[in-house]
DNA sequence: CATGGGTATAGATATTACCTATGACTTCTC
DNA sequence: GAGAAGTCATAGGTAATATCTATACCCATG
């Protein structure tokens, strides 16, 4: 077999292709132009192939050094995921962690949860950033976070997912809403109720619509977080449906709105844990999923 | 940003899990037992982890271990990846090339384009491997094989492929066959042919029966080959569709049989080079396939 | 408890990665 | 155009490290 590039030599020649010059380059991975320069040269000559175009004004890569260059990127990407697999391994969800979590969770959720999830694993350094799902996507995509709690199901491509627990839908409307005199819904009633529902984006939309098959939105008016929806509804724009996490984390106390069950099988949506498939931290984020439904679990929601 | 480990010790703990001992992987590659234990060691201390339990009858990876395994290969074919595309990129066909070809191609299409083929890239060593096209396939996967000659359209996961030229479809039968006496055919004619085909595998019997989309193949007789196939037609056993170039090269000569072409627009299948996706010689892959096309235009087929 | 299979450690050596200093060559500037 | 200011390449010395040999150690097993 022929002979194996080093990474460091890897690292060299997609920071020259990044300066377009071998000084600058030099600079840029602390090293001096001549270390660089021979680097480069023993690259060249491992590759059988040359690289580098070598001008007065810089350097510019060939199309042979553009293909290893695309190559050498991926490399060296899979080989920093090796070095945070390692680590994650050796000491799970330690470190910093960055967690997307989806806007119709996290106000509900995060004061419920995170206080005994830094208890469960004290290393950890949680950054947490509220989004729409399909940005979190990106984010997952990007390596910008390492792990999103998002609602399911959820399509996307390159993204993996663990369930952790089901957010049931409850019914909620004014006091004089004609569907308020019923004890328990089925998902039929909403067939003649346009609900008032989030703005496009948002999946609670989706997942809401979704439940009840045969229902629809109102078209005229959509709200921005779930707290201005409840308020909207308080003021007679409409019914809706609420997760019953937002309800159980205290969303509608003392707004006077009547909330009502689904008849079992109860409607709702799976809340799960997502990551970019092939993520380092993959065992992390299930780990993660996990605890946060054991201490769901655990600790009975504090609502009214 | 943490330091990365060298792309040596990678290779290191990978043939320290396939063997099992650091002695007798120190041997596998070609370094002494305290070489590869010292790398070892600094690897673990680079990654933070204890990677391999250490005992009296060899070593056995720790689950950390097996993480870094997993990632470590992935880390290596890339690296060898980047080797071959950079040396395909500075001298493209040279050196060893595996092809694959698909039965109903191979024997009529390589004795016409093989030898300007040669001509054309004095430095390539074509290794042939005739298989069927979910063989081929498997064999591109699992980097056997550079790339493939096969018929499309064909929709495989991980492949990637670029049309090279179409190969009409001819209908053969008996002369004293009813259909044997028009000029031309519509493909509608074969509505109430049965037609003899070659057995389950070959990408042909899909394709012919696309072709005539009301058709239906006999069911109690196959054959293996197409040479088989026209010795079966010639005994009356039924009619068949053939690939203009098996006939141009010959295949029908002297049997016998008539061979009438489909009215405009012809029916046929594309041939087209096919390779893995993210190959290090897809380039060359698509550069054969368009020489192939060209050495078939400027050179027209020796058939009858 | 000696033996044999295994790994770790110590110390010497060969390799190589890197730096400093300098040269050769372009391109821009006046 | 001569000089200045870039560029990259080369030479030679030095520090770091990769590797080897030799040996110590550890543990199962007969």
């Amino acid at each position: 077999m022929s002979q194996l590039p080093t990474l460091r030599q890897l690292q060299f020649i997609i920071a020259l292709a990044e300066h377009g010059s071998f000084s600058r380059a030099a600079e840029a991975v602390f090293v001096t132009q001549p270390t660089l320069s021979a680097a480069i040269k023993e690259l060249e000559a491992i590759l059988g192939t040359v690289l580098v175009e070598r001008g007065a004004r810089g350097a510019v890569l060939t199309p042979a050094g553009e293909a290893v260059l695309e190559r050498a990127r991926r490399v060296m990407t899979e080989a920093e995921d090796l070095v945070i697999a390692a680590q994650a391994a050796g000491e799970p969800l330690s470190g910093p962690f960055k967690l997307g979590v989806i806007p119709t969770i996290a106000p509900f959720l995060l004061p419920r949860v995170l206080p005994a999830l830094r208890e469960r694993f004290p290393d950890i350094e949680l950054f947490l950033r509220e989004d729409l799902t399909d940005r979190l996507f990106d984010a997952l995509r990007e390596r910008r976070i390492d792990a999103a709690l998002i609602a399911l199901p959820y399509d996307a491509p390159m993204i993996e997912t663990h369930a952790v627990w089901a957010d049931e839908f409850l019914f909620a409307a004014p006091p004089d809403h004609a569907l308020a005199r019923k004890k328990t819904l089925a998902p039929s009633d909403l067939s003649e109720e346009p609900l008032l529902l989030l703005e496009d984006g948002h999946c609670l939309r989706d997942h809401a619509l979704a439940a009840c098959a045969t229902g629809s939105a109102r078209s005229d008016f959509a709200a921005t977080s779930l707290h201005t929806l409840v308020h909207m509804v308080k003021s007679g724009l409409g019914a809706t449906l609420l997760p019953r996490m937002a309800v159980d984390a205290g969303l509608v106390d003392r707004m006077g709105l009547e909330v009502r069950p689904f008849d079992p099988p109860v409607v709702g949506r799976e809340i799960g844990v997502a990551w970019r498939k092939g993520s380092a931290r993959s065992d992390e984020a299930i780990q993660l999923g996990d605890a946060i439904r054991d201490i769901l679990q655990t600790a009975p929601s504090g609502g009214s």
